[in-house]
RNA sequence: GGGCCUAUAGCUCAGCUCGGUUAGAGCGCUUCCCUGAUAAGGAAGAGGUCGAUGGUUCAAGUCCAUCUAGGCCCA
């Protein structure tokens, strides 16, 4: 027998058991130990930055992480679920600095490295118990016991193997790096920094004639000037070259002046005057590689100071023509070293200007602006000064503006592998599929080399030694080092400073080397997991390669540059293959306001106590189902309270029902003797097809990935089981009917096996409420087992579509109910119907709109037509339209205007017309919505075609059935009241003032007595048991509970 | 400055792939109904220039173009 299901539950509090449950019976390693041996689905753990407590978007992000294995194990999979924790980088030093009051790098080597890097690794195992805590409360289930963390040596061997590798291909160098770069604080900032610190400034934006020296251009346009624009005059000093967009259209312009300006022609009009004059017009392309005299020769740069091609050029303002200064910005940077221009920086790490150089030597480089543009005026090389507001980003700690500044620093030339890097994401599965070739496929075409270096302290060491004579020695293991150096160094911390004190002679020449001083990019740890999980090569060579390429991760959408693509870039890099096949990608959790939530504005919704509140399971059904995951969504209490009312308590109180019902009946699923579903009633049959239908289609959306539209259709079905099958089956269940029982059990076990992906709590529990009890040889866990087998012989589509018009006539009904004031407890003599395939609706399910409607009898609006009805006649145009193309309102129009047509087309299939202008044309059934309203003493309602009309009669007969309806409800209200046990059978007595009601009892004593469980009516006052009164019914009665021995 | 996303009821969002004439749901509000599982359910009402403009079409919330506003990422 089920075990008993209170109709009320706790629901955090049975996550809790639920999670006892599980921990007592190993169920998640049972699982994992079940599926050994089955085909591999492959689920690669991104690992979140154990800095900072856990945040609600951490929530979303491992519910789909969840979700996927657990649905690929019910599909018959094995799906290894091993955590990591991404342990380096920036935010972890800047976190322990800040609880060490550090102000900075000085503090930290004042400190001793080893110490700051001890501090380092505490603070991250603090988070990491956090960040377990969160992912146990939310029943994601992911092997925490066997995580990889990227600051464990095995893992930093790995990370160095494959630097090695991609040194070997020649594809990991040192090259200048432009980065901010705060002056007077001496250090560069790292990009979270800079987020903090923009601030609106008022640059000068200058517009320069640089003269042409060579080139078709100048013997075409003797004199001719490149018209260039810059914000910052200072870099003007360092001009190297100049870019244009190859896509976009320049002229030669000349002005009154006589003189003549390449411009983009976007710009001419406001640049040079809308009069112009247009001598010629090129294509940026056909600028490349014109020679020009630079603005100033104060340094000497050889073979430089041409035209350059750059995308990113635009003509929205300035001239169109950019000044070039590789020193001083990214996108100058990489568009002069793909013309292999040298890069020039006469800024010393101060700000100032090296001595010696004209104008500007030895002044702070912000200093430089007015002087500079004054001596451009002066030499007539400045064409217009504008003032340029715009944002700038400043030092968040002493807000000097930032100094954009080229230093040295090791790369990866990921450039080099850009057409791979394309090609791999061209095989790869985006969710949605916008991002492919939007966000993330944009980013890789605009591929610039991975700035791999990194100037601090925790963090992978890069594994490179060098000797003064610059011979590089990149290290592909410890074993390998210790080789080297000649020390058994198997057990060395490859951390700093350990790994900074191993020297060994350079294999070249003898001389000593030393490790480079620079950790790496703690994004390229992360984009390492796939074998530095496991150790690879060193170790866990077999595992790794059963688990390359992963079939699945997932992360929120900020990940496109960050984890999404260090994985792809690391993977193609060193296997020449990309480390996923299939990747989701969320949009991000917002407050209820639509704020990102963060701890300054104070609207943070801590997760645990979030769970604790409502349970985890809401939560992650919101994450999973409430709106569009692909969107940013806002979330808040109200939301998801929501998802407890509307789904968990609705699928909750259809379990207890059956519960209730099954165990008075002494009814269980493996024992009860049940009709086979074919010949079980049309309800039965319909809610099975549902269920088996359901069962298809959330398997297909969760294949695709799609949890929003799995969500949505078991939403549908719980509403459609609790609000229609269950209310409809009422009486059946009170019965025993067994058949109801075994139809309501197998719609449950669907629904439960279903949404366990979704919802792994309340299923668990209904399961070990249901099923377990039940079914001996059913697995001991709803996570243990198959996703349900569909029986397509039970799905009858054309039941749905019945049950579909039983729904939308009984909605018509009951508005028609509401519009007469006719209380739906009176029942009433006939309701007719007109609906396209009314007539095919089978009795019994006419005979399921009659009760709904608590109507004697529902008959076809049809077989009344005459004085009764009034018929009006719409064009149906979607069906018009196809045939009739433009002619459609003209034909739409002689519909209308012909009631006729509906008669005329119930007698025949079809019916001719004519429409002024084109003829006789011929209608089908299909190409009009017939509507049917009766005249008077009916009330109706209609919509779209179909009509439901109520006679509204209420004879003497009628409304004492009435009555006694009034009269059971009455009672079964005080049974209620008094807290009667659905079972208990009572003795009943009253008197009434309404002498009708006495006879209306006595017609319908049988009804009421099966209704309210009596076994005698007196009509008499009576004082004992539970007393009750009847303003509508002017009725006083009391009900005695009968001893159970009376009853036999 | 570039890329992407979003804009539909007071609020949160479906619908747009594949165009069809009463544009839906939930929450909230008002009135009513129903109740022998439900924290439920049902009906009606108020509340919509479907962001704007233009185009394609017999027909546009839906397709196309431009614009506006907001968000995210990048500079």
């Amino acid at each position: 027998m089920y075990r008993a299901v209170p109709a009320h539950v706790d629901l955090p509090r049975m996550e809790h058991e639920v999670l006892s449950l599980w921990a007592a019976e190993g169920t998640f390693h049972q699982s994992l130990a079940q599926s050994e041996g089955r085909p591999l689905w492959v689920f690669n753990e991104g690992p979140p930055t154990a800095n900072g407590a856990p945040g609600t978007h951490h929530v979303e992000a491992r519910a789909f992480k969840d979700i996927f294995p657990r649905y690929r194990t019910m599909k018959g999979y094995h799906v290894p679920r091993k955590a990591g924790w991404d342990c380096h980088g920036l935010p972890v030093e800047l976190f322990v600095e800040k609880e060490l009051g550090f102000s900075g790098k000085k503090d930290i080597e004042a400190y001793g490295i080893a110490a700051f890097n001890d501090k380092c690794r505490e603070s991250v195992l603090r988070h990491v118990d956090e960040f377990d805590a969160m992912t146990h409360r939310m029943g994601f289930w992911v092997d925490t016991n066997d995580a990889y963390w990227t600051m464990d040596a095995s893992y930093i061997e790995s990370v160095w193997w494959s630097l090695q590798r991609i040194h070997e291909r020649g594809l990991l160098v040192q090259d200048h790096r432009v980065s901010p770069y705060c002056p007077r604080c001496g250090t560069g900032l790292s990009d979270h920094e800079i987020a903090q610190g923009y601030e609106d400034v008022v640059d000068p934006s200058i517009f320069v004639r640089f003269p042409v020296t060579s080139g078709e251009l100048a013997q075409r346009f003797p004199g001719v000037n490149l018209l260039v624009w810059t914000t910052t005059p200072w870099t003007l000093v360092s001009n190297t070259a100049v870019a244009v967009n190859p896509q976009a259209t320049y002229v030669v312009a000349g002005t009154d002046a006589g003189e003549l300006l390449v411009v983009a022609q976007d710009l001419v009009a406001s640049l040079v005057g809308a009069d112009a004059q247009i001598l010629a017009t090129l294509t940026g392309a056909e600028l490349e590689r014109t020679h020009y005299q630079p603005p100033f020769d104060a340094l000497a740069i050889p073979d430089a100071h041409y035209v350059v091609l750059a995308d990113y050029v635009t003509t929205d303002d300035g001239s169109g023509l950019v000044h070039q200064a590789p020193a001083f910005g990214a996108d100058d940077l990489a568009t002069c070293r793909a013309y292999g221009l040298p890069v020039v920086n006469p800024i010393r790490p101060d700000g100032t200007f090296e001595p010696g150089i004209d104008l500007v030597g030895e002044k702070f480089f912000k200093d430089a602006d007015p002087i500079l543009v004054a001596d451009l005026d002066e030499r007539s090389l400045l064409m217009r000064q504008v003032p340029y507001e715009h944002s700038y980003p400043h030092c968040w700690r002493c807000h000097t503006p930032l100094i954009y500044y080229a230093q040295p620093s090791w790369y990866i030339k990921t450039t080099a592998i850009k057409d791979e890097l394309l090609a791999q994401n061209e095989g790869t599965n985006w969710f949605p599929e916008t991002i492919k070739w939007g966000r993330y496929g944009d980013w890789l075409r605009n591929n610039v080399d991975w700035a791999l270096s990194r100037n601090r302290y925790w963090g992978t060491p890069l594994p490179i030694w060098r000797c003064p004579d610059d011979h590089l020695t990149v290290i592909g293991s410890l074993h390998e080092l210790g080789e080297l150096a000649g020390q058994e160094l198997s057990t060395l911390d490859p951390h700093r400073p350990y790994v900074d004190d191993v020297t060994f002679p350079c294999p070249q020449c003898s001389a000593t080397t030393h490790r480079v001083p620079e950790v790496i990019d703690c994004w390229y740890d992360s984009g390492a997991m796939p074998f530095a999980q496991w150790g690879y090569p060193h170790r866990g060579q077999e595992t790794f390669e059963s688990r390359y390429p992963a079939d699945y991760i997932c992360e929120a959408i900020d990940q496109t540059r960050g984890w999404f693509y260090t994985l792809m870039a690391v993977g193609t890099l060193v296997f020449d293959e990309s480390s996923y096949k299939n990747v989701v990608c969320l949009g991000h959790i917002l407050d209820e306001d639509g704020r990102k939530m963060s701890k300054h504005v104070g609207n943070v919704l801590e997760p645990i106590s979030l769970m604790d509140e409502h349970g985890a399971d809401a939560v992650r059904w919101f994450m999973l189902a409430s709106g569009s995951p692909w969107q940013s969504r806002r979330v808040g209490h109200g939301a998801i309270a929501e998802v407890v009312r509307k789904v968990l308590l609705t699928y909750w109180n259809t379990v207890s029902f059956q519960a209730l019902y099954a165990r008075s009946a002494n009814w269980s699923p493996a024992t009860g003797e049940v009709p086979p579903p074919t010949e079980r009633p049309a309800l039965d049959r319909w809610v099975l097809s549902q269920a088996h239908r359901l069962s298809i289609e959330v398997d297909d959306a969760l294949a695709n990935f799609d949890t929003q539209r799995g969500g949505r259709l078991i939403t549908t079905f719980v509403d459609d089981l609790s609000n229609w099958y269950v209310r409809r089956s009422r009486r059946r269940f009170w019965e025993g009917d067994p058949a109801a029982l075994a139809t309501l059990d197998e719609a449950l076990r669907i629904v439960t096996a279903v949404m366990s992906p979704y919802t792994p709590f309340i299923t668990e529990q209904v399961w070990q409420l249901l099923v377990r009890p039940t079914q001996p040889e059913a697995p001991e866990s709803v996570h243990l087992s198959a996703w349900p087998e569909p029986r397509p012989d039970l799905i009858d589509e054309e039941l749905s579509t019945h049950v579909a018009l039983v729904r939308r006539i009984v909605e018509l009904g009951r508005a028609a109910r509401s519009s007469s004031q006719v209380r739906t407890r009176q029942p009433l003599g006939r309701a007719l119907v007109s609906a396209a395939s009314f007539e095919q609706l089978p009795t019994e399910l006419v005979a399921e709109v009659a009760a709904e409607l608590n109507v004697a009898e529902i008959k076809s609006l049809k077989a009344e037509v005459g004085d009764l009805v009034d018929i009006s006649v719409k064009a149906n145009y979607r069906s018009l339209g196809k045939r009739f193309g433009k002619s459609t309102p003209a034909v739409a129009q002689a519909i209308t205007d012909d009631p006729s047509i509906a008669t005329r087309l119930q007698a025949g299939d079809s019916a001719s017309i004519n429409v002024p202008e084109i003829g006789q044309i011929t209608v089908t059934a299909e190409d009009v919505i017939v509507t049917e309203t009766p005249r008077e003493g009916w009330a109706v309602a209609s919509a779209h075609g179909e009509t439901v009309a109520l006679d509204l009669e209420v004879t003497d007969q009628l409304r004492r059935a009435g009555l006694a309806r009034e009269f059971v409800r009455v009672i079964q209200e005080a049974r209620k009241t008094a807290d009667l046990d659905v079972s208990d059978r009572i003795e009943l007595s009253w008197v009434s003032t309404q002498p009708e009601l006495s006879q209306a009892i006595a017609e319908h004593e049988e009804m009421i007595a099966g209704e309210v469980l009596a076994v005698a009516f007196n009509e008499g006052a009576a004082t004992e048991g539970h007393l009750g009164t009847s303003e509508v019914l002017g009725l006083t009665f009391s009900l005695q509970v009968v001893a159970a021995a009376d009853t036999n």
